[in-house]
DNA sequence: TGAAGTTTAA
């Protein structure tokens, strides 16, 4: 089967997503350059050529698929999600689901100045509001609070409906990942007067949000307040408090809350384990010496987890000596290195350049009779791929495959980024292909190295095809994702596009880096393109007064 | 997403 965009002239014209509506009818009008392996097949191989008498022509390449599949592809309607292979709703009550589904999607993609503004233009809509819905949707728009917000706001007001903790769980993470703290906090105050509904699995992502914004205190106060909400200051929930503190860079503060807490709730393996690591991230490892001798004291010895934490940091520092001398201090012990350590030290071996040495650990696992898994296959392939050493590439993947080891999203990502670090476009859009085939659903970052690749040789068509293709997997792009399209469309002269994507990024909520600002800026006074640089101007200021909006909430 | 490991990266 073969899938021709311009078969998908409606969806790409029409193209009607819940994201990037603008940004994508501004690419599907202008003139644009085709991929060069369009224009010079010899260049990028025999994927795309396919008739070429029109400049929309661009084609994917695909093995299977029926005539009614490759039918129903190619008339797809601009609101069934864009699959290379069709997919058919299994039932009647599905198709409903899905109809109900892409209304709700449809409404919510209009911008809406607020959720209230959302809840209001929601009221005309007749769909049967379900717990699963509501996932779908939230799902759907994480990465656009608003619309999450207001959708959920209105769905809490129908009759026979009522949210479940799962659904609230999911608000309550959006709402933080946005910073809007004032939602969260009156988000869990509903929970707890609807009938008690705050669990730990709530707290945990009101701490790790709290965190992530920096609020590292009112992430400590937080778990202190958890008993009011019904939620037990237990070892389990200490635990989930330091590991948050660690991994949001504050590893001083997980310990200071520790030895506070310690008296009153007995800390357990997990516990030191957690702090052991948070001194290895901010690799100050006297102390995470110090940390393990407390855990001796304790009367827990330190665990292969202890030890990969070590060696983890020692592999970073690149001093293999000092991680030699540890995998001997963990045999001695009798603690031996298990497939996570040894997928830290391959890969550290792999990353420095040390390529044969990484795979010699091969070698080690199989005569330690250790089992290797995904992720050790995975790092393999990786090292492997970016040494370009393809056809073992393909061995390890065949390997998993003998072993029982399904290749994961992590493997087709790691063999599409490695192909387009080596411009093999063709085949890792063929990886692409492959993943739809075997049902592997893709992320975001199975898109990005792809993405990065079409705005460096100014594929602005493949690009958008591929943006077109994610959003209809409700695969939003990420703070990064959209940081990348804007700069690398802005360095290569797209101006207007650039602006677009930039525009939406503020629309989702993210808070665009000031050199994104000044990139763009820059580029627009060049060409004298006034009126756009007061429109970004104005989009500056407006992030500059959400971010100190966001800072003065207190929790 | 979470007591340790794998994929983007300026």
């Amino acid at each position: 089967m073969r899938l021709c965009l311009r078969a998908l002239g409606a969806p790409l014209r029409g193209f009607v997503l819940h994201s990037g509506k603008r940004v994508a009818s501004c690419f599907s009008t202008a003139g644009f350059d085709l991929p060069d392996w369009f224009k010079n097949p010899e260049d990028g191989g025999s994927c795309a050529g396919l008739g070429g008498d029109g400049d929309d022509d661009f084609v994917l390449p695909a093995k299977s698929g029926t005539l009614e599949e490759r039918r129903e592809t190619a008339t797809g309607s601009g609101t069934k999600p864009l699959s290379i292979l069709a997919r058919c709703p299994a039932s009647h009550q599905e198709a409903e689901f899905e109809a109900d589904l892409d209304e709700v999607s449809r409404i919510l993609s209009s911008r809406f100045a607020s959720p209230e503004a959302i809840v209001i233009a929601m009221d005309c809509c007749h769909v049967r509001v379900s717990g699963r819905l509501v996932d779908k949707i939230l799902h759907r728009f994480n990465s656009d609070w608003v619309a999450a917000f207001g959708f959920f706001m209105w769905a809490g007001t129908q009759d026979g409906y009522r949210h479940c903790a799962n659904s609230y769980d999911s608000m309550v993470d959006i709402v933080g990942k946005f910073k809007q703290f004032d939602l969260m906090c009156g988000l869990i105050s509903q929970m707890h007067e609807v009938g008690g509904l705050v669990s730990l699995v709530t707290m945990t992502k009101v701490m790790r949000r709290l965190c992530g914004a920096n609020r590292w205190s009112d992430a400590i106060d937080a778990f202190h307040k958890m008993d009011q909400f019904g939620v037990a200051k237990d070892t389990k929930a200490m635990n989930v408090l330091l590991d948050t503190l660690c991994k949001e860079r504050s590893v001083k503060r997980a310990m200071g809350a520790f030895q506070q807490l310690m008296g009153t709730i007995p800390p357990d393996e997990s516990s030191f384990n957690t702090l052991v690591h948070g001194w290895c991230n901010a690799r100050m490892m006297k102390e995470a010496r110090k940390t393990m001798k407390q855990m001796e004291e304790h009367g827990f010895s330190p665990s292969v987890v202890t030890y990969t934490s070590l060696i983890e940091a020692y592999c970073m520092e690149k001093d293999f000596q000092t991680v030699d001398n540890i995998l001997g201090e963990m045999r001695r012990r009798g603690c031996p290195p298990n497939i996570i350590t040894y997928t830290i030290v391959m890969h550290a071996l792999g990353k420095a350049g040390r390529t044969q040495e990484a795979l010699d650990t091969f070698e080690k696992v199989k005569q330690d009779a250790c089992t290797p898994d995904a992720s050790f296959y995975n790092s393999l392939i990786y090292i492997l791929g970016r040494a370009g050493r393809f056809l073992d590439a393909n061995f390890v993947v065949a390997e998993m495959h003998r072993t029982g080891i399904s290749p994961n999203v992590t493997t087709f990502n790691t063999l599409i980024s490695a192909a387009c670090d080596h411009s093999q476009a063709e085949n890792a859009l063929k990886l692409l292909v492959q993943m739809e085939e075997k049902s592997c659903k893709p992320d975001i970052k199975t898109y990005t190295p792809l993405l990065k690749l079409c705005c460096k040789r100014q594929w602005v068509r493949t690009l958008l095809f591929l943006i077109c293709h994610m959003f209809r997997k409700d695969i939003t792009p990420d703070f990064s994702t959209y940081t990348l399209l804007v700069s690398w469309l802005c360095r290569n002269g797209k101006l207007v596009q650039s602006c677009l994507f930039l525009e939406e990024m503020v629309s989702k909520g993210f808070a665009p880096k000031q050199e994104t600002f000044d990139l763009v800026l820059d580029k627009l006074e060049n060409r004298n393109m006034h009126s756009a640089m007061r429109k970004i101007q104005l989009l500056r200021v407006q992030v500059a007064g959400n971010r100190r909006k966001s800072n003065e909430t207190r929790w």
